[in-house]
This record gives C-alpha cells, structure tokens and sequence, in this order.
DNA sequence: AGCACGCCGACT
DNA sequence: GTCGGCGTGCTC
C-alpha cells in the first residue's frame, strides 16, 4: 500500500492535500477520508495513493479515519470530475462533491422548471404494441451500440415505451442504463414504469432519500445489483457499471441545469459521458431546446419523430385572446369558454407561467414593447428610477412618454399576479369552486397533494395556480386550459424568452388534448401578432425553430456562440458593480491579449443583474461571449488568475447559462 | 470555505 | 483601556 494519499475537498482550492495512510489503512481511490485541515477536521475524497508526496514529508499528517471499505467511485468518475472542474470553473473537491450522492447540503427548492413531464405510461402490464414510427425509432436505436437520437414528438405519442424498450436491449446487452427525469416529484409515472419494467434491477435516486439510504443505492449500483438508474439531474453520475444508455426525458427542461457551483447542465454531462464510454444517447421531449434542434438539423443528433397520438386524441384547438382593450386579468372569450365548460359538467384550468417580474414596458394599444437594440431583449422597468434598463449591456433610457409605434399614450409598465386574477375569478364565477395553487399557497406539506385531489375529483371547478397545476393538465375532466398571460414569459430579458413561450403554449396544448375530446387552449397575451405565440397556437414547430435560429445566429447567441456568466454578490451595490468592473476590464484586456485567434472573445457588461437584489444582496454580471467555449474559459481563468474580489464580493460563475436572471 | 492573526473605531 | 470590524494568508 502507498504511504500517502492525495485528498480533495470540497472547498474551492486549487490543490490536494497529501495524508499519510496510518499502519495498516489503505485508503484507495474514491474512498472518503476524515483529515484534519488546518484547526479543523473535513471529509474529503482520495484522488490517488503514492509513496511521494510533493510536500514536505515531516509536515504531512496522517487521516483522522477512513470512512469506506470500499470506494464510491473509480478513475473514470475522477476523470469526469477533472473535466468537470475545468469546464464549471470549480475545484476537483467540489466536482467530485457535486457528484457523489451524500456529497453536499440538500439542495434548496426544486429549480422552477417548465410544465411537468407525464409521457406514455403503460398503466397495466398489458402487452405492448409498438406503433409503426414507436417500432422504428426503437430498431435505430438499438441497431447500433452508440450514437445520438431524439425522441421528437408531442404527448402522447409513446416516447416513454420507446425509451423503456431501448433500456430493456441495452440490459439484455449486458450494458447499464442512466434514465434521467428533470424531476422526480412530477415523474412518478415514468419512475413507476420504470421500476415495474426492471425490479430489483433498477435504483432511483432522488432528494427525498435519506443519505443513508441514497449512499446504500449507490453502492448498489456500484456492485451491479442495480443496472438501471432512475433520477433527476446528479443521476447523470452514477456509477453504472458498463453504461450502454443515457435517456434524458424532457431534455428542454430547466431543472437539468445545476442551480449551484459546480453549475453543469446534465445534458452535456450526459453527452460527455456517453461519448466517453461509448454509450448511447437518447433524448426526448415535444419542445426541444434551440440547441438540440440545431444539432438535429446538422446532423449532430439523428431526430426520430413520432407523431401518432396512440390513445386518440387529437391536437386542440389554440385560440389565440387579444387582450388589448380588456378590462381585467380575464378576457370575456375566456370567461364565457369557463362558464360553458361548467355548463357541461366540465373542469377548467387557469395557468399563470411566472408570479411577480412582471415589470416590462409595453404598449397597451399597439403592444409593441421596449427593447434594447444592442441585445434585443425586453428593456425592464426601474420604478424606482423610472428608466428602462438592458440588463446584458447596462444600456438605459428614459421610458417613452408615448409608444414609438402606434404613438398612443396609452403604454406604461405592466403586469398582474395570481392575487388579482383570482379576485376576478371570483367575482366572476360566483357559485363555482376555485383553488389557487402556487408557491404561497403550498406552503406546507400535503397542500399541493389534496388541492390536486380535490381537482381530480371533481370537488373544484376552476384549479388556478403557476407550474403546480400542470399536473391537473392530465386529468380526464379537464377541458379548457387557459394561459392567463403568455407575455409574462415572452417578456422577460432573456435570450430564451422567446423559446419558453413557445414550449410554455406547446406543452400546455399537447397536454390538455389527450384525454378530452374536444379540449381547448385559450392563450391571453397583449401581442397576437408575436409569431412565437401565432406559432405555437398553429403548432408550427418548424416555423418557429428556424425563426428563432435565425434571430439566435443574427445576434450572436447560442447556439451560435457560448457565454459565460460571472454574477459578483454583495450586501454593497456599489462594491458588486466595481468588483464587476475590475473582472470585465481584466477579462476584457485577456481576451484581447489573446487576439483573435482561435476566435474573438467579447466581454458584455458589467450591468445589474435582471433580479438586482436577491436576498439582500445586490447582483452585477458580466458575460463572456464567444464562439467556442474554450478560448471564453481561457479569457476569463487568466482574468481571474491572480485577482481576488474583495472578501465580501462573492463570484459565480455559470458557464452556458440558461438563464441571464 | 473556515479559521486564525492583525491592526484601527466606539463601548462595558 | 477592551470588543469588534474585515483585510490577508494558510490549510498537507
């Protein structure tokens, strides 16, 4: 055995601790060990084992104890940890930590991600019938060992059957399977189906396991008792043994993107993985993400598409509400569509997509709405300074006394919550019932649960709530869904805007028509005219794809080029904003350093944050943009190579955010 | 990141 | 005269 060990922990340094193994411990590599580190005790992980160690050998200590028998994970995790910390701008500790299952606190609430997944669960053990496009995708994919597919197609269609069937070939293959979900508490379908298809054979990992429990399903996994893994995002690590798949379901969901340091998006991890291990790849989802539709369109990924709904079920009608002259959150067409699905005995389901940031400018006349001309993303509203601000480049005007289109004078801020809509709703359907369903109102545990249930019921009337309530979308007595203000999503200074609204609409259409016959959307929204809601209304997918890579490719945004986003936090504005200009000059000064080759790195900002304040602190951002991502990472690592933000500025870095908020 | 040491302002 | 701010530096 060596007589040292190299150790990382999670912290943000640099480096690894060398320890000395006591008489008669051997601590491999993967194993958890208690050290000292400085006047404290931490756990950290072992890297390697050596009989050198670099450091002066009557300084290094020997571990506290050894905490595993047996390792948690083997060179190939300690490779992709390594690229991980290059690629997330992190420590190898902290990747390492962000990849093990009891490596780190619990994270905070679930990321507020798009609608919620329910795909094609086979409710019985009935034998199954593969339709011909379903029969098609499946021998794609299993004809070869490795590559890339998309399951593209909406609700309904039985993307879930085909990734279990691929899963099922890939076992029979003797290679292990990683099924990602973006979120456990709404996949419970797709999780059952899951367990009922592989039995003791299949593991899922999610939050709500105690770490023992979680640690005892990795072990599982690693002593291949368990070769399907079932899981959100930090499943993407498990240690199959022989990985001949990765599913990542939903693929255009949010919730696949770490909202913490080391902040990796599962997909590039999975396709990492997938390339190194020469596993398959296969995602899936109704509303792919820009970028997966770029790569299907070159050829990067093999699109399978299925478009036969298999229960029936068809497409509904999408109603597209002008709501410019209404008087409230609800127009009358909505109204009376509500009172008639009453009428008949039916239920009726309001979605609000976001509460609160709602401050755009816009036009009440015309609809046109302020945006800035360098990024072409909405202006937001400071009332407190009464401009309207760019938040990419720090751009700031006063807002027009009169709409530059139309020239009415009747444009302003704009926007309304939940509280007022369900005001109106109240008075306007009086002796209906109606439940509010959003993060206040499901404040404790078993809330969201009951008020679902009462709703499937039949015991509410009208459910009315944000993302909560897509889950009611399936229930057979649901037969209109209404978007209370598509503009919410459109509207905010966001590069993926536009794409949200358009998976927002598809997603809450595809859903709402697959029980009810007859079911019907009705999409609000002051702009009619926007082409991504007449788009999404039209389910017009390839319109809106190549619409909005040409407006992605004509401004220089993924996926046409990589950015990376560094947020500085501080309880003093003003020390975040110089903290932020400090970084830009030195990235700005690197990135020219480095001239153009291989390719130009822009620095956007510093600017406020979109959120500027975020529990008490204040939020500057700069970002980096360019075509490729490495010669941005190597700008902004030589940036921050020997500077240090004042001790009560705290850095982030988010490298391809998904969010600019 | 912690946790120390170290040097300047208002309180027992 | 001390308690306490956070700047700087180190952790095998």
């Amino acid at each position: 055995m060596p007589e040292f060990v190299s150790v990382a922990f999670d912290l943000p340094l640099d480096r690894e601790f060398s320890y000395r193994n006591p008489p008669g411990a051997d601590a491999r590599v993967g194993c958890r060990v208690e050290a000292s580190l400085g006047k404290r005790q931490a756990i950290g992980w072992v890297t390697g084992g050596s009989d050198e160690c670099g450091f002066d050998p009557a300084m290094v200590k020997p571990y506290l104890r050894l905490l595993d028998a047996e390792p948690l994970f083997g060179e190939g995790s300690l490779e992709l940890a390594r690229w991980m910390a290059g690629m997330y701008f992190c420590s190898l500790g902290e990747a390492v930590a962000a990849m093990m299952p009891s490596g780190r606190k619990e994270g905070a609430a679930p990321a507020a991600g798009d609608a919620a997944s329910f795909d094609d669960v086979r409710m019985g053990e009935a034998p199954i019938t593969l339709s011909a496009e379903q029969e098609e995708a499946r021998l794609r994919i299993c004809g070869r060992p490795g590559g890339r597919w998309y399951l593209y197609g909406p609700t309904g269609t039985g993307k879930t059957e085909v990734f279990l069937q691929a899963a099922e070939a890939t076992v029979a293959e003797g290679r292990g399977v990683i099924y990602l979900v973006p979120e456990i508490a709404l996949t419970h379908q797709v999780v059952d189906a899951v367990r009922r298809r592989f039995g003791e054979n299949c593991a899922v990992i999610h939050s709500g396991l105690t770490p023992a429990r979680k640690l005892a399903e990795w072990r599982r996994i690693l002593r291949g008792e368990a070769s399907v893994v079932v899981g959100a995002r930090s499943a993407v690590f498990a240690p199959v043994r022989n990985l001949g798949l990765i599913v990542l379901d939903e693929e255009h969901e949010g919730s696949y993107k770490a909202g913490n340091a080391p902040r990796y998006h599962a997909r590039q991890v999975a396709m990492r993985r997938a390339a190194l291990e020469g596993a398959r790849l296969v995602m899936g989802s109704a509303t792919p993400s820009v970028e997966s539709w770029r790569l299907m369109a070159e050829g990067g990924i093999e699109r399978l598409s299925l478009s036969r709904r298999l229960a029936g079920g068809e497409m509904p009608e999408v109603t597209v509400v002008d709501m410019r002259g209404e008087e409230g959150a609800l127009s009358r067409r909505l109204v009376d569509a509500v009172r008639q699905v009453k009428a008949e005995g039916g239920q009726s389901i309001l979605f609000l997509n976001r509460r609160g940031f709602s401050y755009f400018w816009s036009c009440r006349s015309c609809g046109a709405e302020a945006r800035c001309r360098q990024c072409s993303v909405g202006l937001t509203y400071h009332k407190e300074r009464n401009r309207l601000v760019c938040h990419y480049c720090g751009y700031s005007a006063p807002p027009p006394a009169a709409c530059p289109e139309c020239g009415s004078l009747d444009a302003g801020w704009a926007g309304f919550g939940t509280e007022r809509v369900e005001e109106d709703a109240a008075r306007l359907f009086p002796g209906m019932s109606i439940a509010r369903l959003d993060a206040d109102t499901a404040g404790r545990k078993g809330v969201v649960e009951k008020t679902l249930d009462d709703f499937r019921e039949g015991r509410t009337d009208i459910l009315l709530g944000t993302q909560m309530v897509a889950k009611g979308l399936n229930f057979p007595g649901v037969r209109l869904v209404g978007v209370v203000l598509a503009d919410t999503t459109l509207n905010l200074p966001d590069f993926r805007a536009a794409e949200r609204a358009f998976a927002l609409v598809t997603q809450v259409s595809g859903r709402a028509g697959r029980f009810a016959k007859g079911g019907r959307v009705i999409v609000q929204t002051y702009r009619p005219m926007s082409p991504v809601i007449a788009r999404a209304a039209a389910h017009d997918a390839a319109g809106f794809y190549a619409q909005e890579l040409a407006v992605r490719r004509e401004l220089d945004f993924p996926p046409y080029a990589r950015l990376l986003r560094v947020v500085l936090r501080s309880k003093s504005r003003e020390l975040a904003r110089s903290a932020a200009q400090e970084l830009a000059a030195r990235a700005a000064a690197s990135a020219a350093e480095a001239g153009t080759r291989p390719c130009p790195v822009e620095v956007l900002g510093p600017a406020e944050c979109p959120i500027s304040v975020v529990a008490g602190s204040a939020r500057w951002q700069i970002i980096l943009r360019s075509t490729d991502a490495a010669p941005g990472r190597s700008a902004l690592h030589a940036a921050l190579d020997g500077w240090k933000a004042p001790s009560t500025v705290h850095v982030e870095i988010d490298p391809d955010p998904v969010s600019l908020l």
